[in-house]
DNA sequence: CCGATTTTTTACCGTTTGGTCAAGCCACGA
DNA sequence: TCGTGGCTTGACCAAACGGTAAAAAATCGG
């Protein structure tokens, strides 16, 4: 059916592409959604409006398009949890790996912030059905590293969600957090090593009565 | 100089500028500044748009309303940090009080977190000349303490902007977490008690080789 | 009850917005 | 060289936007 779509896209197509999610990231990550504009979106990428929507044939497409390639980059660190490894090292691992993508794509951070305060409209169905799941695995995997003795006992899907609150905040809040801690360099050095010190404080088995296993 | 203003604010006046302001946070706090209209706000607040306008000179006059009377309800918490009280109660306390906001209060939350993710536009001189005065006088009784050796030696301001991360985080993307933790009932209780575990361990001083004081 | 003032509504305006259209441009293979 | 098909553009549109003008309606002091 439906006659070979072929047409392989051209190096002009993808370059046209990758100008327009870069100059959307840029707009959508710092007007929301409705803030946005096509106007504001094209000249950014450096081209008309019309040729914009030569491309995406909506502004929602462009949207849509920006938070599926998200999902993948943002879900990618979790998955990295090794449930072979030394469950702290992973952990403060994965910290360390957040706090630097909040570092590096601070804009893709908020381009999620500003779903999610939206109330997810449409990304409602990827997180039910991506990161859902994915989360209950990795909670599993804290929930046994816990009984083990190997973690500190605590509830594991509070304990992602607080380090997903807490190093996404460096990104989100980035105006905030500048204007308190002016520091440009060690700024970042610091919140780092910060936040892993809360994780380690609060995952570290009890170093007083050790002794890897209490059973009963 | 300009004959006397007088008139007071008839009943009705309040009643209605209240109403608006209910609306407008509603509408604000979701949409953003840019992504709310003025028939949006005017719809939830039960009335017509001119009739908005009669009230209010502006959508950006409606807005900077609301970010003040902001400003103060998010401030105030803060400013109960008692410097003569028991270090780590005061703070535990602290972060109860900005627990019960985020609950209370989501929309304000929501708000706030809008108005930081666009760059804090029109809030970006309060925060310079309210919040940076107080944050530093907070962090200056932090230290004081940390030094007494009552708390747990830290990065004092690291430590108020992960207590603001973490608290405000079940506001700002209560979307993601009813997704992830679908317990309605049980959920603040758990967030709150998670959270005011990972301040404790954070904080907590020494517990093997206390001792009041360590004068030098 | 009246007159004056405050409140509300109807009709409207200029601009911005997301999106379309038809014509023009340009690269490239034959 | 020319034509063909992908790429680009200027001109345009209807709807939605923030906001205004003026008159109607409601309110209230006397």
């Amino acid at each position: 059916m439906e006659a070979t779509p072929a047409k392989k896209t051209s190096r002009i197509q993808t370059r046209n592409r990758r100008r327009i999610l870069e100059a959307a990231l840029e707009v959508f990550s710092q007007q929301g959604f409705r803030g946005a504009t096509l106007d504001q979106i094209a000249d950014a990428a450096g081209m008309s409006k019309p040729n914009l929507l030569y491309y995406y044939e909506s502004k929602e497409a462009i949207h849509v398009q920006l938070l599926n390639a998200l999902m993948e980059k943002w879900l990618a660190p979790l998955d990295h949890l090794d449930p072979a490894g030394e469950p702290l090292d992973e952990i403060l691992g994965y910290v360390r790996r957040k706090m630097e993508m909040s570092r590096r794509f601070p804009r893709e951070s908020r381009l999620f912030a500003n779903e999610i305060l939206q109330g997810a409209p449409r990304m409602h169905p990827h997180l039910q059905h991506r990161l859902k799941p994915l989360f209950d695995i990795k909670c599993a995997l804290l929930r046994r590293w816990m009984d083990e003795g190997r973690l500190a006992e605590a509830d594991p899907a509070q304990v992602l969600i607080s380090i997903w609150a807490l190093t996404q905040h460096y990104a989100d809040f980035d105006t905030q957090v500048r204007i308190l801690v002016p520091d440009e360099s060690a700024g970042w050095r610091a919140a780092q090593d910060h936040v892993l010190t809360v994780v380690r404080k609060l995952l570290s088995p009890a170093p007083s009565a050790p002794a890897a296993s209490t059973l009963r």
